[in-house]
DNA sequence: ACCGGGATGTTCT
DNA sequence: GAACATCCCGGTG
């Protein structure tokens, strides 16, 4: 047995402001999908039409449909034909911005994690990636749009543990897109050994 | 440890 | 037809 997760789950309030601002302070919130959970690690922000990378940048389309939606709302993608991603929906609706879940520290439902996941060799790798973290939580196309504030039948929500942000989190480039590479808009917990890439030295 | 290639199919041009 | 917010495996050091 797992321990139980413990924690408020955050308000709409809390997800109706500028990518910029939420995503360093979604680290060390706990991720719940049903009785599997793992703490933020690190994610990556993608702010809509101002962003050449995002998937809204060019409009709506029946793909990013989530992403003009409500905020608090998850956004979950398909990609290179075998892999779901994702993002916490930000700002008022019909505005597209979305945080990217890129790695979660393992919490509870560690058994169904190893499942889900036969190529993971170690725990570290169960949710170390955007791709990765989906499958440990057994998250797929069904979960698009889901409610972070009022979940429903999904059982998906945030919690807040009374974990507090990092005071000094790890930034810098984004990972595996083309277009606007320079923007510093990725945060993690230093040193923590679940990120999906390890922690660069830092000076 | 690090690197290179293949898998696999939806989405958009 | 190309691109894709990735991952896994098998090579080499």
């Amino acid at each position: 047995m797992t321990p139980a997760v413990r924690g408020r789950r955050l308000p709409r309030s809390f997800y109706a402001r500028d990518v910029l601002e939420v995503a360093p302070e979604l680290l060390n919130k706990v991720l719940v999908c049903g009785n599997r959970a793992g703490r933020i690690v690190e994610v990556e922000a993608y702010r809509g039409g101002e962003d050449p990378a995002s998937h809204a940048y060019k409009g709506p389309t029946a793909r990013n449909a989530s992403m003009f939606g409500p905020p608090g709302r998850l956004y979950v993608y398909f990609t290179y034909g075998m892999h779901w991603c994702a993002n916490v929906v930000c700002m008022p609706e019909g505005t597209a911005q979305a945080i990217l879940l890129r790695a979660l520290s393992p919490l509870a439902g560690l058994e169904e994690m190893r499942a889900a996941r036969p190529a993971a060799r170690r725990d570290r790798d169960l949710c170390r990636g955007p791709a990765r973290l989906c499958q440990a939580l057994g998250i797929d196309r069904s979960y698009d749009g889901a409610d972070l504030v009022r979940p429903g039948g999904h059982r998906l929500s945030i919690l807040d543990d009374g974990a507090d942000p990092p005071a000094a989190p790890g930034t810098g480039e984004r990972i595996g897109i083309r277009l606007a590479q320079d923007r510093p808009w990725r945060w993690w917990v230093p040193e923590d050994p679940n990120l999906s890439r390890a922690d660069p030295i830092r000076s």
